[in-house]
DNA sequence: ACAGATGCCTGGACGC
DNA sequence: TGCGTCCAGGCATCTG
């Protein structure tokens, strides 16, 4: 499932290949994969204009569009579970999944395939921002990698949480990026069980929480996303962070640091995974 | 105001 | 083998 790091590797994929290019039409296979406007004036509305940029908010992509040097507003997509931007030649079989068609260039084309349908396309006007349109984008916390998350702010934050730590660093207004996958590993690496209240957490260890997440996003996005999940790159390739996994769905297997068998729990409805010995209660 | 639950959705794993 | 059930989880929305 997408987070932080996979966005970014999708959003320097597509920046790569598709900047200066300009859309030429397109398809929408799901019409409600698009959650603005309708499926027909969304690519009405982007055919003509050229992708200006690729940017990223917390797992918010979005692309400027320009028309003939001028503002033609924005694309916006939000990956969710199972989406995938793959940059593909026109001639590519029609995957089963695919949900939206954009025709890029002369012969290539972004195809989002998306198995479990919760992604969402937007294109925003030119007289609005992106955040306007796409509502969630407005609450986000700080991006990690910014100088607002800082650790006085992050401990201001936790100290009037009433929830367990795992749920508030889900929190995407908390801090902009986290999903199940990282919140998991980036525990595990500050020796924090995942169901201690956050408000109860000690400076040093919020100070380890801190700068693991930065780490752990930073190594991931390095490395060019995870493969323990079904995400692809624009190329439809797994990234290779996978294998480094501490806890993610590894149940019952040994601790990577002291053998013991590693536990799964729900927390805020996600599975959560850790290990008992090296994350005390 | 805040926190927890629910719905959205497909396919793979599992038990019988 | 086949059927039913559960689970995966980001985010909007609903409920208490």
């Amino acid at each position: 499932m997408p987070e932080l790091p996979e966005v970014e590797t999708v959003r320097r994929g597509l920046a790569s290949v598709s900047v200066n290019q300009p859309i030429s039409g397109g398809e929408v296979l799901l019409t409600r994969t698009i959650a603005h406007p309708d499926a027909d004036e969304f690519i009405d509305r982007l055919t003509g204009n050229t992708i200006a940029s690729w940017q990223r908010r917390g797992k918010y992509l979005y692309a400027e569009l320009h028309r003939q040097e001028k503002s033609a507003g924005w694309l916006g997509v939000h990956l969710r579970m199972t989406g995938q931007m793959l940059w593909l030649d026109r001639q590519e079989p029609i995957h089963k999944h695919t949900r939206v068609r954009l025709l890029v260039g002369t012969t290539s084309e972004i195809r989002f395939v998306d198995q479990r349908t919760f992604g969402q396309m937007w294109w925003i006007p030119p007289d609005r921002t992106p955040s306007d349109i796409m509502t969630g984008m407005a609450k986000l916390g700080p991006e990690p990698f910014d100088r607002d998350f800082s650790i006085e702010y992050f401990t201001t934050k936790l100290s009037k949480s009433h929830r367990n730590i795992k749920t508030a660093i889900l929190d995407q207004t908390l801090v902009a990026g986290l999903g199940n996958i990282y919140a998991d590993e980036c525990l595990f690496m500050s020796r924090i069980h995942p169901n201690t209240l956050a408000s109860s957490l000690k400076p040093k260890q919020i100070k380890t929480l801190h700068q693991a997440a930065i780490e752990v996003l930073t190594t991931a996005i390095d490395r060019g996303g995870t493969s323990f999940s079904n995400y692809l790159n624009v190329e439809g390739v797994n990234g290779n962070y996978g294998g480094e996994a501490w806890v993610y769905n590894r149940a019952l297997q040994p601790c990577r640091v002291c053998d013991t068998p590693i536990s799964k729990i729900r927390l805020g409805g996600r599975g959560t995974h850790f290990c008992p010995h090296c994350q005390p209660e």
